[in-house]
DNA sequence: TATGAATGAGTTTTCATTCAT
DNA sequence: CATGAATGAAAACTCATTCAT
């Protein structure tokens, strides 16, 4: 269980994030000839940096120019409007995290209960290491809940992430029971937002212990019986 | 144990929303006479859900103005700049789902573990009358994390609502062990805003039954012993 | 030679000016009831007050209504517009400026060169009264030189002041030679106001003496022959 | 002694106004190449203009991009403020007049007054020069007395064109008498613009005769002693 | 008659977007 | 390609004027 680092209340740069991104799969590596998309990746990871804190209609163009380093018209030749460009951050963030969450994610097995906790207890390692690796990414994933800038394709990348969840929530459900699957992924996502919030906003410090503790408490929240119990048995149906 | 109605994803008409407000010019209060049109009263709910819908920088003020159905100059009239009226739409909002929340609650006794949960259901429940009575103000509250346009007094406020609950989470949790206090609001607000959340969006739909089946789970997040333990004695199935 | 008292840089309480002024005849002594024209008394004196400091386009009805300790609508009610209000200001002031210079000044003899000089003198006297009696209406009549908003008939009152000087002028400068009347009253008064100035903003100090030393300097200007000099024969052309 | 031509009310071109402004973005300076287009000088110039014409409260600052032939977002890229711009018209203007009035007068030599009387011809000519040749700057020069929106640096820009010309006035008076300095400065100054602005409203006309005619006159002022005195040399009486 | 709350046209200022260099 | 000066549409805010009380 490493969660990289202990998660940090403040932005850390964005450095060497060029590598985690879809849309630039051109391995360049010519010397010194910059690779193609380098402006596109620089211009997103700033808009990101200044989206997350600031929100979108309180940022403007030309601040995302100069978090940049580039010139405002710059911005335009790689992103037709402010609009458009908000939706890519969003993508692009979006497709990180599922990255994060679900890359080599085994399957759960439902019918091994201890098996399936460890399966939790993993994808609860990945969301923590999302939000300490990115937490600009995260922030500003949390502030876009469909706002009406997103456009089609971003919601749609929205289910992307979720539906993996879901069917793995499915399975999960079906065997141990509990909460409907949306209801539980809606308060386990809003429970892990809600720490890192916390965090950001300095009324906790979170340390690895803490974000354990809270993912084995929020595994109880998922099932019905006692995580703890001697075993899966004496669980009657929930 | 009512809340209301099934928490819809739309807003309904803020009712009895008689706080008094600070910069309100008369208030000439004839008795029992409802105070004829407070307009300061209009603009804040207008504000609010505008300002919920599309954020504060997102809303224009003549935008405020047409939901209040006043002329522009008159929200000027009552209030110096946007950012002023901001602040005051979030202590309103705030001041109200204080009431919501703590109004009457009785003091925890922790002694009792099964009076605890108890204890607890009702905050939950609580919780689910704010946001189902003001979703507006709940999902202004929820968005307005210590944005940089809340003043030393919004913030302030903030503390009235969370120090009555973190006393009573220290109690509890001197007894029952689990997550510390902070963390566990954290996680325990968190979840609850997820739930709301995911409803309007609708990925959930909200029903009396989620609600208090979201409430069990929460409160199995925060007590480590399970929930149907031996000793409290009673607890059938929760 | 009296100048009521030295001028003061700073504007003295418009207190008791009611007397002078043309539009407001009608003598009440009624115990107490509020003169007719009361109100429109205090308007214009307000506003005067208002204007002198901050020009026309840089006060607001409102300020004016609050310097008059009255309601912003009672000002409509005694002046159609803005506009209508300073163009009645103007009139005012010029017509009490007028009544300082020229009410009961006897007639130029310019065949008495010693009495000419006299009667400047008193030109000169009466100006100073003029400037310290009524400092915001001598400031205010200095800025507005034929702005836009002046209409028609302020510009003719204008003239009712120039007109009686520039004929004394005239039999003056028929007499003595020197300068063409018209930029003889341009110097003149021109002077006297950079005077009334540069005491305003602090630059020099009025007392009594230094307005008379003014005076004759002025003289000096006006009579190309030396002022003191024993008679008026030996004066060449100038 | 060269007035240009007859001073006109209305404005001409603005020449020779190449002062660098501070705000001016580029300056680069390719050798004998005029600046191509100095927006700041444009709009500088366009907003002496109209602030000339109609006063900084009764001029909006579309009105000045208007009158500067550009859009209005441009004045704002070099100018923070309407009020910075008008604190920097002044500044500019000012500089000019300072220019025009001090720019290699030779120093007074007060023991002679023959000299002294050619000194100040040669003030009187450069005064009458700068009000030929930039109306608009005269004018707005003298509308601004320390009006509320002139800053500290402004004010203090001031004093560098008094200072000078009190210094020579002092060595003047200390020779021949006469007013304090001061006083004699504001009525000499006072005279002169009484004099444009007469020319301006169209009460005389001035011509090079009047003018010299009028400086004659306002030495006489300063003069206490005639001005035709036999020689410089036997002067007493003073 | 006196008032001041209400208002929208107009002012100052910002900002997404274009385009000449 | 990259840039940033230029721009006008739109935002925040003001104020002359009206009108119900």
């Amino acid at each position: 269980m490493n969660v990289h680092s202990v998660i940090r209340g403040r932005r850390k740069a964005a450095t060497e994030r060029t590598a985690p991104v879809a849309s630039a799969p051109k391995s360049r590596r010519g010397r010194g000839r910059p690779r193609v998309d380098d402006k596109a990746r620089r211009i997103l990871d700033a808009a990101l940096r200044v989206f997350a804190e600031r929100g979108y209609h309180g940022t403007s163009v030309p601040e995302v120019a100069e978090a940049a380093r580039i010139g405002v018209g710059t911005v335009y030749r790689y992103f037709e409007t402010k609009d458009e460009l908000v939706n890519e951050v969003f993508r692009d963030a979006k497709i990180r995290l599922r990255r994060y969450l679900l890359d080599g994610l085994p399957p759960v097995d439902p019918y091994k209960l201890d098996m399936a906790q460890r399966w939790f207890g993993q994808l609860w390692v990945r969301l923590a290491s999302f939000a300490a690796a990115e937490p600009d990414a995260f922030r500003f994933l949390e502030m876009q809940d469909h706002v009406a800038y997103l456009d089609a394709h971003s919601r749609q990348i929205e289910l992307a992430v979720l539906g993996p969840l879901w069917h793995a929530g499915k399975q999960l459900r079906d065997r141990i029971g509990g909460l409907p699957v949306d209801a539980s992924i809606a308060l386990l996502w809003g429970a892990f937002v809600g720490l890192i919030k916390a965090n950001r906003l300095g009324y906790i410090r979170l340390d690895q212990r803490t974000i354990e503790q809270a993912g084995a408490a929020c595994w109880r929240m998922l099932a019905p019986a006692p995580s703890r119990a001697s075993d899966s048995k004496t669980r009657t149906k929930g």
